[in-house]
DNA sequence: TCAAAAGTGTTAAGTTTACACCCATGA
DNA sequence: TCATGGGTGTAAACTTAACACTTTTGA
């Protein structure tokens, strides 16, 4: 019976992770300027391969971590990248994954130690193997996703204002929005709570400082933006 | 150098195809009722393993045409699953794609040869494995691309009737579509043409057939159901 | 006092939905 | 002649988009 099986190649499999952030008004990826081979010096994800003992969504959640030393993060599959020469040391099979990570929130000294960097989305370096089909399917599936889904929250510090929610949007969407329709609809949603406190760090008179509940959100979930 | 990949496991990458028929106003699936090991007796999908020699989107192809003779299908990656035991066997990886054929127009033969049937998908048996969640998310996926790309009429003859167009987005969404609004909104896509034919089959009247341009739709792609 | 971001409603345009009857034909 | 599916337009409801001024406050 295991003759089934054993008839067939193996294959490595890896794990590519688009890690995206949002910071004043831009949003980034957390790249590596490798100092190590293969590719030395060029720019890729970070990425690792999945193991013996662990599934490949545990294997996606363990690479994030060990560069950004963050747990329970937003992730999504892209879905698995396999061509022949995809990888030209060895035939590799990989699954990409992109998470949001609150760009305020990582373990700097670990992005160090990789030689990490954020870089614009809007700015990206020549990246390696198939990686720039990985970074464009990311983007596509993660724009249509935060229309319908209340991702966008991973990419904000817990308080936020309503101005930051809106450049964040613009910033997915990459085109301006209505001041007043983006707040009335974003007010229509019980789930997004205002708080008494006030951010002064982002203008004179103050804004108000809003937070996600997603307990609340997931009573009646509805979100469109 | 390469000891970069040499201290990393290998696995089986396995392919499992969702494979999407549309007759009499109901869509069904293509599922073996397998007369083999592993799990001889019980349904699954149609499946196969990656080779050496092959990329992971032409292992689909070449799994979907083993089945069912055809070629040049409608097919779209669903995703890698990955659960370390989600086969019980052996460890095993497996990539789900969904694939849209055309009922009539597939090799009986081989599919008598693999004991495999068509299914109504809201009839399914318990199928092996995780392959239920593969549908689950094959259906979802099929059914969103569905909405905003013309993907449907690779699941209809080349002629085909705007009462089978219509029947076929109702088995599509699981609801009913006011006559009038569905057909106003096909009439307005300039690359679903109609044809002088007369389709008698359906009706005594007889309906006209129309046909999926796809250069003109490529020309000026805009899609919405 | 003024620059800079926060905050706030109304109207027009466009889209979506609801709805009912006549037509052509073969049995 | 009648049962069956084919074919057709309009109006109301709803959603989306466009648009400009006042407020607050620290520098």
């Amino acid at each position: 019976m295991s003759n089934y099986y054993r008839s067939n190649p193996k294959f490595y499999v890896a794990i590519d992770c688009i890690i995206f952030g949002f910071n004043a008004g831009e949003i980034s990826l957390l790249l590596l300027k490798r100092n190590f081979e293969p590719a030395m010096g060029e720019w890729s994800l970070m990425g690792g391969f999945v193991q013996e003992g662990e599934s490949v969504d545990d294997a996606a959640k363990r690479v994030l971590t060990e560069l950004t030393g963050l747990d329970k993060v937003y992730m999504e599959q892209v879905g698995a990248f396999g061509e022949i020469d995809r990888d030209p040391g060895e035939r590799v099979i990989s699954v990409a994954y992109y998470a949001l990570i609150n760009i305020n929130n990582y373990d700097r000294t670990l992005v160090q130690k990789h030689n990490a960097y954020w870089i614009n989305i809007n700015q990206l370096p020549d990246l390696i193997f198939d990686h720039p089909q990985m970074v464009e399917l990311a983007r596509k599936l993660m724009q249509q996703k935060a229309s319908y889904e209340p991702i966008g929250f991973s990419l904000l510090p817990e308080l936020f204002t309503l101005s930051q929610l809106q450049s964040l949007y613009e910033a997915i969407y990459g085109e301006p929005m209505d001041k007043r329709n983006f707040r009335k609809r974003i007010l229509d949603m019980a789930y997004i709570e205002k708080t008494d406190k006030i951010d002064k760090t982002g203008s004179k008179r103050g804004a108000a400082l809003y937070r996600f509940n997603e307990k609340a959100y997931r009573k009646a979930p509805n979100f469109k933006i």
